[in-house]
DNA sequence: TTCATTGCAAAGGGTTTGCAGGGCG
DNA sequence: CGCCCTGCAAACCCTTTGCAATGAA
């Protein structure tokens, strides 16, 4: 547990939500200024991991990465790449009933228009 | 309709199955050995749009492609990156009442590790 | 003819790595 | 005291792009 992760974990703490990694990297150099990108790196891989944080790839060039703690869908809107959180009941069942054996985790990505885009019609 | 994007479908349609771009193009390149990549990436892209084919995001660094037409889920090995077709019924339902507005697709991929890698315990 | 497609090579960009120095436990 | 973590920059690698030449319709 070094202040370079401790500092990570604040920021991510202090505004949950979805980002990136470069994003993570800017909010955490606010509570410890001469962090590296590599660190960075380093301890997003180790927090996906360990379970704390879950990477969402396929929206766009880079990975985004969700604090939400409960095994959940994501749905990307395609114009302006926000992501929504979607809880699906009952999809753990159903795919180990489809697999036969046991998984690790899974990626659920809805490709969407958000509403608000809709709206706007860009 | 150009002689390469033919040897493309002509490669696809004698071996379906999931592949990442380079081995497409290697695949290609046996009925169009003068074959570029950028070509390769170029029809991809357009097939996938089409629908033809889709893509899989997340099973390590590189895009695979799938030949099977039918929307379905994905089961990715951690170990040997082998990915299996699951076919789960209902999906689109249920995301459809939980985002409440029309979806493009959706990408699922679980990860596990598949029986023959289990068994090998390498 | 016309315009999308090809091919080549080089750029691009998020991510990873190598290695030396530093700090936690 | 040992060992993992950090930091920096360079390497990496899949993918995309720029632009002239080609060929499909």
């Amino acid at each position: 547990m070094t202040r370079q992760r401790t500092a990570i974990l604040t920021a991510l703490r202090h505004s949950p939500g979805h980002y990136t990694a470069d994003v993570i990297y800017e909010m955490a150099k606010r509570y410890y200024p001469t962090m590296s990108r590599a660190t960075v790196y380093n301890n997003l891989a180790t927090l996906v991991e360990e379970g704390a944080l879950s990477k969402i790839v396929g929206g766009g060039p880079s990975v985004i990465y969700d604090t939400t703690q409960v095994p959940h869908a994501h749905a990307i809107c395609m114009k302006c790449s926000r992501v929504e959180d979607l809880f699906l009941d009952d999809l753990d069942d159903a795919i180990f009933k489809k697999l036969g054996v046991p998984f690790a985790n899974y990626d659920l990505t809805v490709k969407y228009i958000c509403p608000s885009c809709k709206h706007k019609k860009i």
